[in-house]
DNA sequence: GATGAATGAGCGTTCATTCAT
DNA sequence: CATGAATGAACGCTCATTCAT
């Protein structure tokens, strides 16, 4: 097995244990056995468990954001763009349960924290297709006149409480349903008449 | 020290390790130690580490619906009315820190699954009054026809988000940002023109 | 209620629940639960756990000796009064489940073994009815030329086997095979022909 | 250290701390120190304490068994085979204080109710070479015409009794007394003339 | 005298990490 | 390199005993 294919069989390993059962329900014995290695093996690949967990994340988060660019075009109006981006985030959410439980685990926790404030607070330079959609939407007096914190909360928040509802079996989100819950997320986001 | 006294030092030390450190950050001796008891003490109070979670949930949402019902008046408009909870849902938040980062990590467990589940599907007969405005708002066509649970989402996503970005320090949120942010919520709950 | 009782109730109640679930299976407080008394009451009539249990013991010698000599003449044949006295003590134990398993958790213990070495070694200055009957064999010749401690093998030996697998439902023993029991004990002890 | 090795240093070390302090003076902290071994290293070899105390005794049965089985012959007449066998326990409990002390403790447990229950009632398959010199000894009208449970009783009782004498001092068994021992075991037995 | 709340050492068990093979 | 046996600190929880009321 070449190398990277082992880190890869490791990674799936934990972010399904980890998905299923939370942080303290994946075990590095069990991630192992999962993945078909020894239990020192691991730390070949990852210097600890917390580092395991925040690449896991890095991964994902790139799989995420590749998705996310597929078929997004610059040139389409505001609103389109948000709809493709909305309707894109809760579809992959919703195709691939075990990444979005463990987002969800990953954000509720200090490395989300961490992470989040890295993010906001430059430390990264990676563009952010959302910032430059929202600053664009501001510029042009479209959305509201809100700091960006708010209008991430307003555009996700209720996408991924939503994602987590349907995961958990709490409603069934169709096609359409995805379609009309992005726009009312616009609807919040942008001015009113 | 009378007995109340002291439940509530117990109660009090383990929601704030909780909220600092999440469920697996309180380990029951340190709790012990922050309530300044024996460790066998707690389990006077709490028949487990389990059953203390689940009250130390129910005397916080006993506490935060009181506060979200002080003002309230049901003959308002449907939307002064939403804009009342949510204003205080998020104020309640902002000023208790330590209680919001418990909901949260208890939400977001499998305490909080179950517990949603019950709260969506019967099983507890306790009146909702998010749910009551829901239903009035769209039995008057005044908000979106959407599943209840997705209207929830429209209404707390953002809220929940934003409130834990202030109290990261991502955001400062006065009077003025916090009516803006639930009207923004009311806007993706309510039909558009 | 009057000191004698109360010492009595306690006393029930730690017999019967460590009959039932072992020592280790009777904490003092749930022997003061069903003592109806607080726990550190006990304390006031018993020094501590291991001297309750060592009285406990006592107590139940007093009265299964007592029982033994209902009835026991010391002018009949060898023979019938080693049967009555085998007998009543089937019969005790069966009719006294209770007490029979607190003896056999007693005897099998550390404290069983403290006791016995007294008993069999002086320490103790009770006449002993068992011993005398055997002194009494030995010297006419009726039963084996054997130790001490090995006549009592033989005589309780399977008693207690017998006793254990009747209350444990292995065998139910009528008055037909208690009778005949005891006489297989018989046997074993007298000089064969 | 090889795997088996490892496994029967703590195996010794259990079987000796519960032969001389029974099973709740035997944690498992203490029978990892005295195997010199930590104390996680236990569970990799016995699933649990149940399970390490269960094989400790599937362990010493099987070594009793082939001790019983050497030199017996089935052609002998009945009470030759039965004080071979007879004289074969004692010396193996006399030379093997430990082992019976553990043999003890486990009788008198849970788990030795729970595995006496299932050898009278079927539920294993393991041929009984005393159940079949009972049967046979009944079938040839030698053996008096009592219970097998009670035959048990009368073979075994006397035996485990004067055995556990001899290891706490109380009698000194010689060749010659075990002898006798067994042959009045057996007095007890036979159906008398 | 009686109480039962409080204690804390001790239990069985888990698991991230190391290191000899 | 890869392995997985070994480790031991840490966990949730119990219970004999004490002592303020």
């Amino acid at each position: 097995m070449a190398r990277l294919e082992k880190r890869d069989e490791i990674a799936r390993a934990a972010l399904e244990l980890i998905a299923e059962n939370g942080f303290h329900g994946a075990p590095m014995a069990m991630i192992a056995e999962k993945a078909r290695v020894g239990a020192g093996t691991i730390y070949r690949y990852f210097e600890n468990k917390d580092v395991l967990i925040n690449e896991l994340y890095r991964d994902l988060e790139e799989r995420l954001c590749s998705v996310l660019m597929k078929g997004y075009s610059p040139e389409k109006p505001l609103r389109a763009r948000f709809i493709h981006l909305g309707a894109a985030v809760l579809r992959y959410c919703i195709f691939n349960p075990l990444d979005f439980r463990f987002l969800e685990q990953f954000h509720n926790s200090p490395y989300g924290v961490v992470h989040r404030r890295d993010k906001l607070f430059g430390k990264t330079d990676q563009k952010d297709v959302y910032r430059e959609l929202f600053e664009e939407g501001l510029a042009q007096q479209a959305i509201k006149d809100l700091p960006m914190v708010v209008l991430y909360a307003l555009a996700f928040g209720p996408l991924i409480t939503v994602a987590r509802d349907h995961i958990l079996g709490f409603v069934v989100l169709d096609d359409s349903l995805i379609e009309h819950t992005v726009m009312a997320c616009w609807d919040g986001l942008k001015r009113q008449a």
